[in-house]
DNA sequence: TTTATATCGATTATAGCATATCGATTAGAT
DNA sequence: ATCTAATCGATATGCTATAATCGATATAAA
């Protein structure tokens, strides 16, 4: 059901769910149960059911919920259903991937524009426009663009924050590896490798500790 | 110190200290007190204190920590200091992207190559090879490869990571955005687009809510 | 030498989240 | 019509992470 606040751990994993009953087959069951959702993606069946609670109120005993309406339900909760507009600023690599990206449509995404430094070319691969960056906060204001997407590097990074909020803008995907400044009111939404590899880098240090401790068993035996 | 078992959210936190301390200007002092980077970071300072007593213990009151010792503390812990061998699946626009984004060296990061269903070329821009995906698991074993990187398309993605760990991988960084089935001892972290843009539509949806409620409000005056 | 202050580290409290349990509901079989 | 089994929703419990408090320590100044 809607209505009620939400935790930002049931809203990360909204999308899981989300993902995999989109993927569903066409011929697959009309309905489908927490408990299968969860067997699925290796999850506890109550923390399931619980989060499917939050956004829809569609299920019955013995049936599970209907999984079309259940769709509706997650995508009309997480906004996918009315677009937002965004910019991106840094059209190095990174930036163009993303710019690249068809998947965005389904998230309700929808990047207007990309600024650079020096900007290469007029137009993207996608015939997306690509301004300099003096242009960045008007077009802001003019456009009410409210997400600001941030993909130069770090040092730059922090600059174009202050730009995008000059603008207006409510909302910053920060792809710079760095901490940024801003208004309380401004979500800041990092997207850091750093912290990624970080956790990979030290699962699989204990990886190799461990198996060089069993080869020291071993060798002991 | 160190042998503690740590949380993933301090893991998590670590990488943020680290990009801090090593962009401080070679002229700062040479110390820094636990609020100072509290600050610097807009956090709780009890909990960076907390945070870095599970990698330090170079602190001393009213002092604070050596940043050079600092640093290397914590790269230390995070296997910084040591290089991982990777491999990297997927060589369309994203995974093109990662091999050629420099900084995964301070990480300690190694690609050594890219496989992709159909190769469009030899050789990276950054001279890395670029193989046919039938020859992934081979590679991985005679190299003793440890971790996978899958930019492919969500349908290829499982088909992948099975590869993968018939090669012997003990870590994965998912880019696509789907739920990877495995076995209990290999770690998969998820780069999950979907989940930060959940985050970032739900906080602008509730932006406009309110401002349009406050319209209302004004209107009624 | 003494005192004041900044800072650390340990302990305790609070809150949020995940997990377990239980009763309620309903489709389908008997 | 009744019973069974699957599934849901709600409540209760336990755990982990964050936040708050307090004493200890070391430096610098008087």
């Amino acid at each position: 059901m809607e209505g009620k606040r939400i935790s930002k751990s049931v809203l990360k994993r909204l999308p899981g769910y989300l993902a995999y009953l989109k993927n569903m087959p066409e011929d697959a069951p009309v309905n489908i149960s927490a408990t299968a959702l969860a067997n699925a993606l290796g999850m506890g069946e109550v923390q399931v059911r619980k989060d499917l609670a939050m956004v829809s109120d569609g299920g019955r005993p013995k049936i599970g919920y209907q999984r079309e309406s259940l769709i509706e339900d997650i995508e009309q909760f997480l906004g996918y259903d009315n677009t937002t507009d965004a910019v991106l600023i840094g059209a190095g690599k990174l930036g163009q991937a993303l710019m690249g990206y068809k998947g965005f449509d389904e998230y309700g995404l929808n990047i207007l524009a990309a600024f650079d430094e020096k900007p290469q070319m007029e137009k993207t691969e996608e015939g997306k426009p690509v301004y300099h960056i003096s242009k960045l906060s008007a077009f802001c204001r003019t456009h009410k663009v409210l997400m600001g997407i941030i993909t130069v590097p770090a040092e730059a990074a922090q600059q174009v924050a202050d730009q995008l909020i000059v603008g207006g803008i409510k909302a910053i995907w920060n792809f710079a590896p760095t901490h940024l400044d801003v208004p309380s009111n401004i979500l800041v939404q990092n997207e850091n490798m750093a912290t990624s590899l970080a956790v990979l880098s030290v699962h699989l240090q204990a990886q190799i500790k461990e198996e060089k401790e069993i080869k020291e068993k071993e060798g002991k035996l």
